[in-house]
DNA sequence: TTGTAAGCGTTATCAT
DNA sequence: ATGATAACGCTTACAA
């Protein structure tokens, strides 16, 4: 900012077509459809567009198309900030893509709990995005009735549990995850394989644990005993992982769903001089920090593909029952020292 | 969206006029200076603007007065999704803070990193947004002097360390808010007070440890051999950790530069059995998920405050070098049983 | 291939 | 207190 008290005047079309002794139609047709642009001016326009750094008004453009070229993407304190959240990894990898054609995420957050479509409603009235990207689906979620009813075009991470015919969404396919690390954990040589989850009734939850359940039965180790739940807190998921480490013993396993659960399994682990991995398999979801961090094995979530489907979904403005939608991926199972039973991990030991 | 096929059209300033018979340019005083409206008239067209669901367009708003009304925020692959990352957290902050006034904030990424303001430079070129908001500064940072030769707004979460006269940056206190630790666990009773960091050289990590050395020295506890380093990973900050708590022994004290690095701490006390608090005090900055998880002390940032001043600093469009400026708001020690020398908490036991 | 005209929705200025 | 006019910068349709 210097010493001048405002911002530089920018080039504008009218600035660009003066400089290339052409009208201001040619220069937006040399920046829109270049090709019906004869190359000799094509090539004038183009060095007068470098030299003064033209780059058309978002305004002006929006304006015109009646169109906002942004997405909103609401910050719910339920996905970010928390233990294990992922949602800042999605924000990233969606403001990349949505980069690609020139789009924006626009982040919000919810001014008033008791309405929850409130901010929604500005946003889309003062035309500031086209639509939303929606995260933290749950069952009862008013943001899809609502959206829809008002023709506002959206797209969910996570699937929208109320109204199988509403497809507007890509998810990551949490059972067949879980299952596939069970069949590795069984690959591995640990013969018996918990299950740390969450209490039941989350939509993801039961998912993820159906995935235990189906691979336990399907390779012969099914045994309910070997499961336990717990919220996504510590000091219960600490409570529930001992009393499994227990049942199962050394040279089981345990899978977890999600990377908190995990952390409380294996600081009972720590606790216990056990090393993850060496005397009991560990492998848990969503390939957070604490996961890297702490070496182990997990589902990553493929995000990066998650964002690039769903502004596909945005960007197709098909109808958000299209029965093609409701797309699921599926987890990459990331191997770390903790599933490996000749864990080789060293640990500082006391002098 | 079921089934036509446009979103709905929303009401313009017309719409209004016409439904309350007056002309546009009182719809637009009805909305941007009520007290030039007569208070009959007033009431009639706010009925309409309700009634008709009107927000005024953001995108001929915005080509009208020139500016964004919205300021850019880079997602740096630094700052996000790491361990002990604490942006994801700033952004919400920030984004609350902007809706206050309207203004929204418009993350964006990098996509080149040899041409770091490249990004940059669109932004603002196609007036998406009036500035931007920078973290993860670092010497010989090419933003600020780039943004200043351009005469574009900024302000920074974080010392712009390069040249002092730039003073368009809010920062967090880190000396004071380890020395602050250090004076608590020594009225704790903790006698010998450790400190883990990061290796010298990162301008955060020396002013932190800078804090324990004053605070040490005043305190007459000052032995530099309680000193380690280790970069930001569990293995090597456990390595460190474990040589410090050797040379501190029982009834010592541990401050890290960082809770990653206090994970490490907590790992090496878990597999010897010890307890945080009652066998060791331990204290360590940026009170992120993971502190809140294990239930340690921890120097919390005071982010939303930095987010506020961060937008007062855009909003006043004083120069980046306004001498007031600079501003070093202290952390607030959030005290867990990690420093109780009396320790009560209790972990799951074999059974 | 290039240029002309109109309009997207708003607000600042000036007149009534 | 209210309204007419112009302008912000761009694109789409149409005319040359």
């Amino acid at each position: 900012m210097t010493t001048s008290s405002s911002p530089a005047r920018r080039a504008t079309i009218v600035d660009v077509a003066r400089a290339a002794q052409v009208s201001r139609q040619t220069v937006s047709n040399v920046v829109n459809s270049p090709e019906r642009v004869a190359p000799s001016t094509l090539e004038r326009v183009q060095t007068e567009i470098r030299r003064l750094g033209f780059q058309p008004s978002r305004a002006a453009r929006n304006l015109k198309q009646e169109r906002a070229g942004a997405w909103g993407l609401e910050l719910s304190p339920l996905g970010f900030g928390r233990l294990g959240a992922i949602l800042d990894t999605f924000l990233v990898e969606l403001t990349a893509r949505a980069a690609v054609d020139g789009s924006h995420v626009v982040p919000f957050t919810a001014t008033d709990p008791e309405a929850p479509t409130d901010s929604y409603e500005r946003l889309v009235a003062s035309r500031v995005v086209d639509g939303f990207v929606l995260t933290d689906t749950r069952r009862g979620d008013p943001r899809p009735a609502w959206l829809d009813a008002h023709d506002i075009p959206y797209a969910a991470f996570g699937r929208l549990w109320d109204d199988p015919s509403i497809t507007a969404w890509v998810d990551v396919d949490g059972a067949s995850g879980i299952e596939a690390a069970v069949h590795h954990l069984a690959a591995q040589g640990y013969e018996r394989i918990g299950y740390l989850g969450w209490p039941e009734g989350s939509p993801v939850g039961d998912d993820r644990r159906s995935g235990w359940v189906r691979a336990t039965t399907e390779l012969g180790l099914a045994n309910p005993e070997w499961q336990a739940v717990s919220p996504q807190a510590l000091e219960p998921a600490s409570w529930a992982a001992a009393g499994l480490i227990d049942a199962l013993g050394r040279g089981g396993a345990l899978v977890c769903a999600s990377d908190g659960l995990a952390l409380g399994a294996w600081r009972v682990l720590a606790e216990r001089g056990l090393t993850p991995g060496a005397d009991l398999g560990l492998v848990c979801f969503d390939d957070t920090d604490i996961a890297q961090a702490l070496d182990l094995s997990s589902l990553h979530q493929p995000l990066a593909q998650v964002a690039d489907r769903v502004l596909h979904v945005l960007g197709t403005r098909s109808a958000s029952r299209d029965p093609a939608g409701g797309l699921l991926l599926p987890p990459e199972l990331v191997v770390r020292s903790s599933s490996n039973p000749a864990g080789d991990r060293t640990t500082p030991k006391e002098k």
